[in-house]
DNA sequence: AAGAGGCCCTGATAGC
DNA sequence: TGCTATCAGGGCCTCT
């Protein structure tokens, strides 16, 4: 589901509620996530107090007291909820909480700060949570991961000598987190279409212009999709459960068949499988 | 050793 | 209120 923009929603409104909060209980219900949560995990995080909420690409991170971290990855299905208990709405009989737009069933993990609950809901268990006990642990967590579009290392420079002698098509390198990290499958058609560049292009033919489009479009798109508050095609959520807006945006992503958007071209859009990822593009104006 | 493909999992939708 | 097949915002692992 979330590429660099959902998740960046979601880290912002987590900013606002949960920092300085301190966890005060936290339930499990289903252990068995990407990554399988130890059942140290609870009393690593209980009595800590969240002292920051930042992101890296497609992982939210949260700053606990003495060093301590917990990465959380929303996989392709994952959605954070923050509800308030109340007198009205809390039921004795379930850890749920009515009049809230909660999903009743993949509620794995609740967090709870006082009235204040966090709630990781995730059908298809793609996502993680993983507790972190140092800065150099937490380093090496990422260590692989590539630049992010937003980083000055994200340069031209960069950009063109990565792609020197690579064979690999362009599309799936916007989708390879060791190259650039937090573009997912939505984004990189969108991008690639502003850059009037076709997915399957080789890498190491694109020219120094084409490269610079490429850093200036993913910054665009990204930036333009956080404003509306990201895309919802099917499963993305904020905190509060409400979708983004970018998706009435899309110039390509699941517009199958339908005519190009520049005015001046006459293309369609096609859709073609790309290393089993659906990619959308125009079969005219992207070269 | 770069690059392609399978796989983890559940649910929605389309087609029969 | 049937099947069954296909596809979905990700990324790790294995094979060549």
């Amino acid at each position: 589901m979330p590429e660099l923009p959902e998740v960046e929603i979601v880290r912002q409104s987590l900013n606002k509620k949960i920092k300085y909060k301190k966890i005060q209980k936290i339930i499990i219900r289903n252990r068995n996530l990407r990554f399988k949560i130890s059942p140290e995990f609870e009393k690593s995080l209980i009595n800590k107090e969240i002292k920051k909420i930042s992101r890296l690409s497609k992982y939210i991170i949260l700053y606990l007291e003495d060093n301590n971290y917990c990465i959380i990855h929303l996989g392709m299905s994952g959605t954070i909820h923050l509800v308030e208990r109340n007198k009205n709405n809390f039921k004795t009989n379930t850890s749920f909480y009515s009049s809230q737009k909660l999903p009743k069933k993949h509620n794995h993990v609740e967090i709870h700060f006082g009235n204040l609950i966090m709630i990781y809901n995730d059908p298809r268990r793609f996502g993680f949570f993983k507790f972190i006990k140092s800065q150099n642990e937490l380093s090496s967590f990422f260590k692989n991961l590539g630049p992010e579009p937003f980083s000055k290392s994200f340069n031209c420079n960069y950009v063109f000598n990565y792609f020197k002698n690579k064979n690999k098509n362009i599309k799936n390198f916007l989708l390879d987190q060791n190259f650039v990290s937090g573009i997912g499958n939505i984004y990189s058609s969108e991008i690639l279409y502003l850059c009037k560049i076709k997915p399957l292009k080789k890498a190491k033919n694109l020219s120094l212009q084409k490269c610079k489009k490429i850093i200036y479009f993913s910054k665009y798109v990204l930036n333009k999709a956080i404003k509306k508050g990201g895309s919802t095609i099917r499963d993305f959520k904020n905190t509060l459960g409400n979708e983004g807006k970018f998706q009435d945006e899309f110039r390509v992503y699941q517009r199958e068949n339908s005519n190009c958007r520049r005015k001046t071209c006459n293309g369609i859009i096609k859709k073609k499988f790309i290393t089993n990822r659906s990619t959308y593009f125009c079969n005219v104006c992207q070269k």
